[in-house]
DNA sequence: CATGAATGAGCATTCATTCAT
DNA sequence: CATGAATGAATGCTCATTCAT
């Protein structure tokens, strides 16, 4: 017997990744799923039991992928500023190249598709930077005042602006650019 | 004759609203806004051509509405930092009074309802904190190299996570932390 | 008080009839009536309580007006020739003139809102050219054996054609070519 | 994989034909169509793309076998009058048999649905009866000075006419009275 | 009488899901 | 496993009719 073929998961996947930054959410559809993955309507059932569970577990796909890329090259030898730093533009780079991906869990965070459980789940994937947040701020290597928290939502919610406008046209990025917006983020942690 | 009800058109609104937020933009049928104005299907279409006008409207309508809000209190003869901290409260206000507002903006932002026109005249409604930002720079009010755009991005996305973590019950505001997020967010300005 | 708007049921008429030449009886609705008809939907259930009853009394209507007008200029004191060759040409400029007329009740007669009743009523519109028919029979005028009725259907059936292309502009008629049209009618009659 | 179903094509058409004869083309609905072929609506839509297209595709099916039937049995080896009597006869079996089919084409004909290229279509139709005639007039055959049109078009309203009435019960035929008519445009072909 | 806003049943069409092959 | 035809509930929208003004 053949297993259940992996790759078309994927392919399922992809398909929805696709539509979903050409349609929105709103927009997908099952058939629509079908054709761009080119496989039959029926096909997709043999894979997922509804449409709601296709859409739940590209959501945990990818927002555990993305948990993975924010950590890439990080290791605990790196002096803070290097952590950070490398973290960062990991943060940065994820959500330009991965602009499908974010789209889509943006969306489906506002969807009639997410769970209590989902949001915390999310909640939790922040938690590794946080920490490292937390440790420098023991250390002094962080002098300001302001709760850790706090500093890791003014990155975020930085680079996230930054991603968007880039995408948008409206502000693109260079190595320069991206170094001076660093050092902006880097200023506010208060050395 | 009955008169044409202009209160209708704003309670169909508020209907939508309260659907975007229940169930995202992609959850929104006509019947279900009807049912929640307390409307016939039909009076949706005296009101509204077609459900893609309908969305269309509550756009425009909402991104004027919050542009207004944006520059509440401001006049010119504020100081400086007054000024900022002036707009920066408003948009933080703005953010999380108008919450179901800004889910509906940025779900529509995302979705096949947007034209390229509506995307540059969101642009455009940032204008007037951006030129701010640029006097005070001209003025030297602001020491930091980096360019005001993207001064304003690090606000605008700080903003807007805050807001959106102390809705979703993470991080909730109080006076203080939000003087201190301002703080952060003022010294990244450089003095 | 002022009487109800004689001529207002007339306008109402002529807007139905020029929407069934536009779309058919299919294609007509009261909306596009009380606008061709330059009044308010609701002004038309004054005149008429439904849809259909418009429509059943324009029927009515037109049936009577072309049954006139078949007689027209016709008297007993004419030739069987002459007399027949009148009504001839009555029904002949009836087809081509009132084309719009023509065209809603041969609809009619094949749509949802005609009655055995009204069958009959049309049925009996053709008596009196029937008897006339009859009569040149008795007299001698008419050779052939072939009774009245059939004699009757096949002008009918050949001045319905030849209205039908001549307004289809495949068989444009002028003077000569009636006059061969009748010719050829009169000639079957069996002189 | 259940196998697309040609029948079905059939009896949708078939069920179109039953609902045109009973409402009008005017009251057909999909859902009465799908109700009367004992489908789901649904499946209307696998076989027909839209309402238009069923009902364009219905007037080529009915309109193509139409002509088929004119020129049933008919060879060129048969004399001129066995010739015309095998078409006349045909299409008046046809206009009496194919009575609902009949009804279908002649809506058709006044309805939003039809296309001038149709118009031409059913025109063309024409041509191998209307050859003939020209055949006859050249060799003699026809000793009338009418154009052939003209004798052709005496010869379909007249039976048009005929099978009219006959279904309606107001004239109804039998071998003699089909005889008599037959002799009755014979004649009008001037021998 | 006249208006046209309001109604809700009904329409054409779509879509998630099932099922025969 | 894979297919795509079949299903019927649900969608966006229309339309005959009613009703407040």
């Amino acid at each position: 017997m053949r297993t259940k073929d992996l790759n078309k998961k994927d392919r399922i996947f992809k398909a929805a990744l696709v539509l979903t930054k050409k349609v929105g959410i709103a927009g997908i559809t099952m058939s629509k799923i079908a054709k761009e993955a080119q496989i039959a309507t029926g096909t997709l059932y043999i894979y997922f039991k509804t449409k709601e569970e296709l859409i739940h577990q590209l959501y945990v796909k990818l927002e555990t992928e993305s948990a993975h890329r924010f950590l890439q090259n990080y290791d605990d030898s790196l002096s803070f500023k290097k952590g950070i730093k490398t973290i960062w533009l990991n943060y940065l780079k994820h959500r330009i190249e991965y602009f499908e991906e974010s789209i889509f869990l943006e969306q489906y965070y506002h969807s009639p598709y997410i769970t209590q459980q989902q949001k915390e789940m999310a909640e939790d994937m922040k938690q590794p930077v946080y920490r490292l947040l937390e440790t420098g701020k023991k250390n002094n290597e962080i002098k300001t005042q302001a709760d850790s928290q706090l500093l890791f939502l003014a990155m975020l919610g930085f680079i996230r602006e930054l991603a968007y406008e880039h995408i948008e046209g409206n502000y693109e990025l260079n190595e320069d650019r991206i170094e001076a917006a660093f050092q902006l983020n880097w200023r506010m942690l208060g050395s």
